[in-house]
DNA sequence: CACTAAGCGGAAGAAGATCGTCCAGTTCGG
DNA sequence: CCGAACTGGACGATCTTCTTCCGCTTAGTG
């Protein structure tokens, strides 16, 4: 492969992911291959599809996700480590990706068994982690890591919130221990 | 007018209100001919263009959710009516509806006095709910109408949530006074 | 009942967006 | 310096939705 070639190649990738983060995983192959800076005969060549893209987008950017992870659950408080992970998730031009890893068509995942074992210990963690809290006696016992991932994926539609880093938090906040309310019926 | 077409106007305008409450605002046109029962032609007929079709249906829907809200202030506790009111808002079938009422643009907005009206009418009730729920104490004090806004329009996107109901109240949770956390940084 | 005008449906063409291909021209690297 | 590798972006195909139009149907009147 030529070095120009490999330039680009490292150029798309970088600019798919912030193109999938800013306008979800259906952005249109020029938006990425502008964003990159080439033409979108040289985003092509590279993944034949859109199919193609989004798979070396997840199986590339699932590390930083499992990583971040990993990282702040060393932090000894359970409930500021999740506080600090979900923020870092959320944020603004990385909650768009993020969903979109959780989204991967089952086509994408189930030929990518590197992708689904990786993101499967990501859930696995993310999991470990809301026990933990909630065997410490900051998060409330009723609340799953199924409920934390469906209110994330809420931050994860555009143009929701004008301030989602605040609005991250006021949830969060219903998530505590102290915050439960039985709920009606 | 006659009698058929005046049956089929008020099968349109019910039918649009379902088709924009499930499909959000940019529904195809079709579909809501579809729903009705009636071909694209009709519904040409009644509503020259799509943003005529979104003004009427604006108008008419805007009442159900003013007077919704007026009957559950009557409620003599604030919290009590603020959580049903917002559970109301936001049950499937409705909350697209009701973000689609929010997010009317704006050239639309300023051609219907009486929708502005009523819409900024609606607003301001809300704004004095919550300042009551605060005044009872049940409510935190740093939490505004505006924010109370920006996270229901997050349950208006189609397909976020599996349990809508539940996230709903798991949210309302974090709004209440015993929630109150700091806001990092 | 018969007649007419209002009303109807949906085919068809316009408009716009995105996809994916292809090739003439450029650049790398030996 | 040469040829193979690579590039950009114009272009035709396809898909989606909008909107118009017109031949047929039907309500409602006399």
């Amino acid at each position: 492969m030529r070095a120009d070639a490999k330039r680009n190649l490292s150029k798309i990738v970088e600019a798919a992911a912030e193109a999938i983060a800013e306008h979800g995983a259906a952005v249109p192959m020029s938006v990425v291959a502008a964003r990159a800076g080439v033409g979108v005969g040289t985003l092509y060549r590279r993944f034949p599809d859109r199919p193609a893209l989004l798979a070396a987008i997840g199986e590339y950017y699932i590390h930083h996700l499992h990583d971040a992870l990993t990282v702040s659950s060393r932090e000894p408080d359970a409930w500021q480590a999740l506080r600090w992970y979900v923020a870092w998730v959320a944020a603004p031009g990385r909650s768009a990706l993020a969903g979109a890893l959780v989204d991967v068509p089952v086509d994408i995942v189930t030929s990518h068994p590197e992708f689904a074992r990786r993101r499967t210990q990501w859930e696995e963690d993310l999991a470990t982690l809301v026990r933990r809290a909630q065997a410490e006696g900051d998060m409330r016992a009723d609340v799953t890591v199924d409920d934390l991932i469906a209110l994330l994926k809420l931050f994860t539609c555009s143009g929701a919130a004008d301030d989602p880093v605040r609005h991250l938090h006021l949830m969060l906040d219903g998530l505590q221990t102290a915050a439960a309310t039985p709920m009606p019926q």
